[in-house]
DNA sequence: GCCGTTTTCGGCCCGACTGTTTTCAGTCG
């Protein structure tokens, strides 16, 4: 069977149509099959049931493709394509403001086939003479290139996680009577991560390094020894497993999880007392002191428990001394979501499935925000379809009494601050997020006169992810989030943790000074499709790097508190 | 390449911005 999934060749080969300079919309085609099978539960059956041309989206050709590369682990049609558009072009892809037709002149006038050739070519000036380049899209994309290279080797922790958690599991089932448990940066929940750690205790660690190596997800094998297998997977991130006795296992966790600077801090205090901590054991003069686990070394040191997401050495330490450290919110605390999409706009699902997943996720309420009539890319809702949706949530909440759907709209803000429709419409909404989708260049003081003009807007209930910033692919406007946290301080605006995994957006860093300043914070998936509800996970484990309890997050209270804080600004003003 | 009671052919989202131009192509969202 075929090695990468489908979903990636058909996006593949929808960028080499792109640069080939084929039909564009040939190339959608497959981008938008992509995208289509991505969100199809059980494709392998599908497929072998010769079912996909029932999908919508996909016709003969891209049906026959698909059948090829299951049956004989290749396709013709990409193998084709891949003798005229070498396939290392599409990592020029990742480089902004790099697009398709220009990387076709770059290969074909300069014969750049990788982004190595393209920086050598840059230095060299070359650039520069070709048709529609110049000086400044030449620093461009030197520049650009410098990006990449800075994040190579980072993942986004949705991608890494569901892969680690399925390793996790896997080893669970071989280790009878012993531990099994993710560390390092995917335990502390970071936004990004450069590797798995995985630590077990007890078990034979020949039995379990063997077992580990010759898992599916494993590319190949870096490092094996006694208690230290690292291998490289299929998706390119290094995966470390340790194996330990069950006794050492919480002091191999604690060491394990991090971070670094944490330690470094243990390790101080435990000095201080006379004592040794290790990787090994908390020692006294050589002597274990045995504990069982975390709570107890940390009890031991003189520190109330840390949860693993604070354990950045970012005033923890002291407060778990002084036994002020925050009761973080739990994901069971949270018990509703805004910020979803539906079909009406740039969603997929209908505002009944949203409610259907949000009912069997134990929710009692969503907020359904479209995009706003600007908003022309994701097909922004003029004011009649607005009417439209707005009958149907009205006759929802009529019938349901369980069960509430908050109207609202991510609302652009446009380049002057101002909302995207008049007051008659704003004030009908339950709620409005303001975000920015356009002009994300603006001089700094311009882009927070923007931003402050919007949240001193009455109907502006929150700012949608604050800093526009796409992780690992696009830095965010330049802004100084303190002055933004500040406004939204001083105007009852509510702050948004977008917990989409390619956002996480208000940045963790920035949680403590918002909770100083009194600012309340919504956790919101930035939903597209209903799967993508679930991904309120992520931003919890955000929120909770960034001290955040449950009294802090707008949607872990209930409908009649949510409904009341809603209305307070606008009142208020 | 896909789709369809406006269509089996001719559409398929489109406007802002940038840098390159002298009226526009490419990229982005």
């Amino acid at each position: 069977m075929a090695d990468k999934p489908i979903t990636q060749i058909l996006e593949e080969i929808a960028m080499l149509l792109e640069i080939k300079g084929e039909n564009p919309f040939k190339s959608r085609a497959y981008y938008n099959a992509a995208k289509t099978l991505s969100t199809v539960d059980n494709l392998n059956e599908v497929i072998k049931e010769k079912k996909l041309r029932e999908i919508k989206g996909i016709g003969e050709t891209i049906a026959g493709n698909i059948e090829e590369y299951f049956e004989t682990g290749s396709m013709t049609y990409l193998e084709e394509l891949t003798q005229d558009v070498p396939e290392s072009l599409l990592e020029l892809l990742q480089i902004p403001n790099l697009g398709p037709k220009k990387i076709k002149l770059l290969h074909d006038e300069l014969g750049i086939t990788n982004a190595g050739e393209l920086e050598y070519a840059c230095k060299e000036n070359r650039l520069i003479d070709l048709p529609g380049f110049g000086k400044k899209t030449q620093e461009k994309i030197l520049r650009g290139i410098e990006f990449v290279k800075r994040h190579t080797g980072e993942y986004l922790v949705g991608d890494i996680y569901p892969l680690a958690y399925g390793i996790k599991e896997k080893l669970q089932g071989i280790v009878k009577g012993g531990a099994v448990e993710l560390c390092g940066s995917v335990r502390r929940r970071k936004e990004i991560v450069r590797d798995i750690d995985i630590l077990v205790g007890g078990g034979d660690p020949g039995t379990i390094s063997s077992f580990f190596m010759s898992l599916p997800e494993v590319e190949e094998v870096l490092v094996s020894g006694e208690t230290k297998t690292s291998c490289r997977l299929k998706s390119g991130i290094e995966t470390d497993l340790r194996v330990v006795s069950i006794e050492q296992f919480p002091y191999a966790l604690m060491y394990f999880t991090g971070s670094k600077e944490h330690n470094v801090r243990l390790r101080g205090i435990a000095k201080k007392k006379g004592l040794k901590l290790n990787e090994y054991g908390l020692f006294n003069n050589e002597k274990l002191i045995a504990l069982k686990n975390e709570e107890e070394i940390y009890r031991e040191l003189g520190l109330a428990y840390i949860a693993p997401e604070l354990r950045e050495d970012m005033g923890e330490i002291e407060a778990a001394e002084q036994g002020a450290l925050p009761e973080l919110v739990e994901l069971a605390d949270i018990r509703g979501i805004f910020h979803i999409h539906t079909e009406f706009s740039d969603g997929v699902d209908s505002i009944e499935k949203m409610v259907q997943t949000a009912k069997h996720m134990g929710l009692s309420y969503i907020g359904i925000s479209d995009h706003s009539k600007s908003a022309y890319y994701a097909g922004g809702l003029k004011v009649e379809n607005l009417l439209r949706q707005w009958e149907i949530i009205d006759a929802f909440n009529e019938r349901e009494k369980g069960f509430r759907i908050f109207k609202g709209i991510e609302s652009d803000i446009l380049p002057d601050g101002s909302l995207d429709y008049d007051e008659e419409i704003l004030k009908q909404f339950d709620f409005v997020i303001g975000s920015i989708h356009s002009g994300f260049s603006l001089k700094k003081d311009e882009q927070e006169a923007r931003i402050m003009r919007a949240m001193n807007n009455p109907y502006m209930t929150m700012l949608g992810h604050p800093t526009g910033r796409l992780l690992l692919s696009r830095d965010g406007y330049d802004i100084d989030m303190r002055t933004i946290i500040d406004t939204a301080a001083e105007t009852g605006t509510i702050i948004e943790l977008n917990a989409s995994p390619y956002r996480l957006d208000i940045d963790w860093r920035y949680l403590k000074y918002a909770k100083e300043r009194g600012v309340m914070i919504s956790i919101n998936p930035d939903a597209h499709v209903a799967a993508g509800l679930a991904e309120i996970f992520y931003g919890v484990g955000i929120a909770r790097k960034g001290w955040q309890e449950k009294k802090d997050i707008l949607n872990t209270r209930t409908v009649a508190e949510v409904a009341e804080i809603l209305r307070k600004k606008r009142v208020s003003q």
